[in-house]
DNA sequence: TCCATATAGTCAAGATACTTGACGATAGTC
DNA sequence: GACTATCGTCAAGTATCTTGACTATATGGA
């Protein structure tokens, strides 16, 4: 039944969802492809979701598992493959017999050093792409949209 | 309630990639929601970003995977899924023995309506957060983002 | 002090999404 | 007809994430 209207591109999805999702997963993957070829075959995206919310100084781990918008057993499978290959180690907290300290290893502070060189890269790179105007603009609206849920009046916060 | 001692607030990240991500995850979650609160129990973000793929007067499943960053097995297996909930069907191609035509069903048409309708909310709620024009850029970087991996001659280098 | 409740983390089982490998069927080409 | 490429399926395994049940420690009264 379908002649040749299904092969001339029917409008594919260009809304703010959509494009938002697209270029993710297009950071992600140039990121990931980066790391790994950087010598961290452990590096997946999921696993760099939750290290993105474990600051360089460490963290308990309930607060690790507040920031992230997952359950706590996905937090912590993803933390035990994490400590199995090195890159984080689990102390006791000494303050909370109960918690644990997580914390990076030598291992997983060279990885985060050469994802900051990789980072780099790419905004570089999209910066040559879409030039430098178009670029701050875009960083100013995902800031505002992460500022902004239940205020709109505001501009942009400072940047800390 | 929370000792102040070690929750000073370690800088998150804050890079192209992060915030796409984030941006990403939360319009996502936001849409998911209003979907199944509409009675599409069965919409997952999986099947919503194949669904992305299909137009709304079907396509070959062939060209769906080729659109689709993966492979041909976990494109029919969310094929099968959503073939076996009634929002697709699969009919095979009268002009090639081999492949099939994805289509549409009515329940997946009311479907591509509600979503019509909840992405048109959501857009309406950002505009309203960060401001007709900083919306405007940002779907203005993000087209230029997908446009042009390639050619950076779009606009003037403007090198500081 | 003792007890009730909340919090931090773990263990176990299952669902979903995705991957690789192997395979049969049809098409296009010679 | 034979060779090769494409289309789709089947099967098995991995990664990620979810729910439910459980232990241990902390906290806040009575």
């Amino acid at each position: 039944m379908v002649k040749e209207l299904d092969e001339k591109n029917e409008a594919l999805p260009d809304h703010v969802g959509w494009r938002l999702w697209q270029a993710s997963r297009a950071w992600q993957a140039e990121f990931g492809a980066a790391m790994r070829a950087a010598g961290h075959a452990w590096f997946t995206e999921a696993r760099a979701g939750l290290l993105g919310h474990i600051p360089r100084g460490g963290t308990r781990q309930s607060a690790l598992i507040e920031r992230s918008a997952t359950s706590k057993q996905a937090v912590q499978q993803l933390l035990d493959g994490l400590e199995a290959e090195g890159v984080l180690e689990r102390l006791p907290d000494p303050r909370d017999g109960r918690g644990k300290l997580v914390r990076y290893t030598r291992k997983g502070l060279d990885a985060l050093r050469d994802g900051d060189r990789v980072k780099l890269q790419i905004e570089h790179d999209y910066v040559s792409r879409i030039g430098r105007h178009r670029f701050a603009a875009l960083m100013d609206a995902l800031r505002s949209l992460d500022a902004g849920p239940a205020d709109g009046s505001q501009e942009a916060p400072e940047t800390k």
